[in-house]
RNA sequence: CGGGGUAUGGCGCAGUCUGGUAGCGCACCUGCUUUGGGAGCAGGGAGUCGGGGGUUCGAAUCCCUCUACCCCGACCA
């Protein structure tokens, strides 16, 4: 390719409203355009590299036996009443009418589409396992789009569904999924995590996430520094403190706090350390409010606060005036001691003595409270995240936390689809079997991002090789004027495309600064310069993306080079 | 959803408080010069000042309203 064909749309300057490294870098290398919130135009640059991930995932996926089809964007409402999921999905489901007032949604996934594809195709236990999958546009409607397609509206996303007879095949190819997309990202070039995840919004059992690590990362990660182990925070347990608890040297006492609410003030005011103040959350429940009471220092996790019986899922925290309603207090002066209402105790907070904690009267907290003296002795929960340093739960090292951006999910669903919607097939005995389902998904889209998020540096982009949208370009000084660099660029144009490598030619008559600059700012990993300069000595100039100094080739050497150069 | 902010040539911004002929940098077009790290000179094109309504002799500027986009929050005890 020609830079005159197949031009570059760069930008010196960018647009203010791009926040992290990734969305402006892929502004300025003129890979997309925002169209609207969380709307974006793959440029013919930006489409290159989404390709050659694609290409990747599904090469990846044929592989491991995988077979592809397409399915349509466009669902109808039937597939999702079928399922529950109509009501259950909320507003994030982008829902609309044909001429006929028939309903239906723009896919954000696609469980319904294949289950009712494989209950009409899929007859008998001969046809299992079979996984299918597609690369195709997704839709969900977030909250709050952002970082350009890490978190877009439309985004296009591998997903593969598997079908089984039973549990243990489910189990087989869920393990050979967590192989392929090990590999997959491997050869993607991306610093990744297989993590325990949380289920979710889909449902079902056992779930890994696949994380590129990056410090923009919206997800927290924790892996044990002595083991394999390794969960989204989510999910990651935290184990009840070891020892007994301390024993108990101060006596209750009611004390004044005009005006101090949070912990860190109460910690203050009162000189206490926050691990030795505990708060009380108040949420909603099934019947009426709820208290969770964690140490000061500590976060409430939502995701397991919401898994506790009698607990609204997802987690919904009570607001002052509901709090003050029925408890007489304002949010910042509620306590454990006297509480009427259904009370979880943290397994940490429940290891604290001499704590300080609120008085359930405005403006008052106790000191020295301790647990089966002043109030019940409490059986404790794990309600909090996971911090560094915290012990693995597996019993083998110790918690570290990164931050990590999801690329990919991978779930044993088991019947949840297949049953709602009634997809069986026959087994040996001739004895209808509802089968048993896995689900696997890659964000493509966002992994172009991630990569980027992962690999640049403060001229641009440095593409992992697999990914580039070129291998190599050749930049040509003074094209217009010097038919000695001309003629050599195109001699050697010719020989790299021969050698099968992805070129581009920048034949625009630009001067060297702006083309060395855009050629960084795009990331392609090997740049030829031409130059009379060197051209006088017999050679051209051969300089690596990420290496700091040009080194001078001999014009027949170049091929060889580049071939000899490992793939990264 | 709650809070905050922004909207002025393609991009980045000033001008708004204090109403009076819409400006700067980059980009773009033409010509000449230049060609190893985002060139110089000269000339040029391009803006319903987000939309609608109002106040006023006069509105980018003041008032009302709508829309779009961005940021923060949704652990506060």
């Amino acid at each position: 390719m020609r830079t005159s064909q197949f031009p570059l749309f760069t930008l010196k300057e960018v647009p203010a409203d791009a926040e992290i490294v990734s969305h402006r870098l892929m502004l300025r290398a003129g890979l997309i355009r925002k169209l609207a919130s969380g709307l974006y135009t793959w440029l013919p640059w930006g489409l290159r590299v989404l390709h050659k991930v694609e290409r990747i995932v599904r090469e990846e996926m044929n592989r491991a036996g995988a077979v592809e089809l397409l399915m349509p964007a466009v669902q109808p409402a039937e597939l999702w009443k079928e399922s529950g999921r109509w009501d259950q999905y909320g507003p994030e489901l982008l829902r609309f009418h044909d001429r006929h007032g028939r309903e239906f949604c723009y896919g954000p996934t696609h469980e319904e589409v294949i289950t009712d594809l494989a209950r009409r195709e899929l007859r008998s236990y001969r046809q299992l396992p079979i996984n299918f999958y597609q690369i195709q546009t997704k839709f969900r409607d977030e909250v709050r789009p952002r970082f350009g397609v890490m978190r877009a509206r439309e985004f296009v996303m591998k997903d593969a569904y598997s079908f089984h007879l039973d549990e243990d095949s489910l189990a087989e190819t869920y393990q050979q999924m967590y192989e392929t997309y090990a590999r997959i990202f491997t050869r993607l070039g991306l610093e990744f995590r297989a993590v325990q995840a949380d289920t979710g919004a889909i449902g079902g059992r056992a779930s890994h996430e696949f994380h590129v690590l990056a410090e923009s990362g919206e997800d927290a990660i924790a892996f044990s520094d002595a083991s394999d182990y390794a969960a989204n925070v989510e999910l990651a347990e935290a184990l009840p403190p070891s020892g007994p608890r301390p024993a108990p040297t101060q006596p209750m006492q009611l004390v004044d706090t005009p005006g101090v609410r949070s912990i860190e003030e109460v910690s203050r005011f009162l000189g206490v350390p926050v691990e030795r103040c505990l708060k009380t959350l108040v949420v909603r429940g099934d019947e009426g409010l709820v208290a969770l009471v964690l140490r000061g220092d500590h976060t409430l996790n939502e995701v397991k606060a919401a898994k506790l019986p009698g607990v609204t899922a997802p987690l919904e925290m009570a607001d002052d005036e509901e709090i003050r309603a029925r408890l007489g207090a304002g949010v910042g002066s509620i306590g454990p001691v006297g509480l009427d209402l259904p009370l979880y105790v943290d397994h940490a907070a429940g290891h604290v003595a001499d704590f300080v904690c609120g008085a359930n009267v405005d403006g008052k907290h106790y000191t020295g409270v301790n647990w089966g003296r002043d109030l019940p002795e409490p059986e404790t929960v794990d309600l909090r995240n996971v911090v560094e340093g915290d012990p693995s739960p597996d019993g083998r090292g110790r918690l570290h936390i990164v931050r990590g951006i999801e690329v990919g999910h991978i779930f044993q669903l088991g019947t949840k689809y297949s049953a709602a919607m009634k997809a069986s097939v026959l087994d040996e005995q001739g004895r209808a079997v509802t089968m048993t389902m896995g689900c696997y998904g890659i964000g493509v889209s966002r992994i172009v991002g991630a990569a980027i998020e992962q690999h640049h540096d403060e001229r641009g982009i440095v593409w992992p090789e697999p990914i580039a949208p070129f291998q190599v370009a050749i930049a040509p000084i003074n094209w217009r004027k010097s038919q000695r660099v001309r003629e050599t660029a195109e001699r050697l144009y010719m020989a790299l495309e021969e050698a099968g490598m992805e070129v581009i030619l920048d034949d625009r008559d630009v001067r060297p600064g702006v083309m060395f600059a855009d050629l960084e700012l795009v990331g392609i990993p090997h740049r030829i310069t031409v130059g009379d300069r060197a051209l006088d000595r017999g050679v051209v100039e051969y300089q690596a993306r990420r290496e700091g100094d040009a080194i001078d080739l001999p014009l027949d050497a170049v091929v060889g080079h580049l071939r000899a150069r490992p793939q990264r």
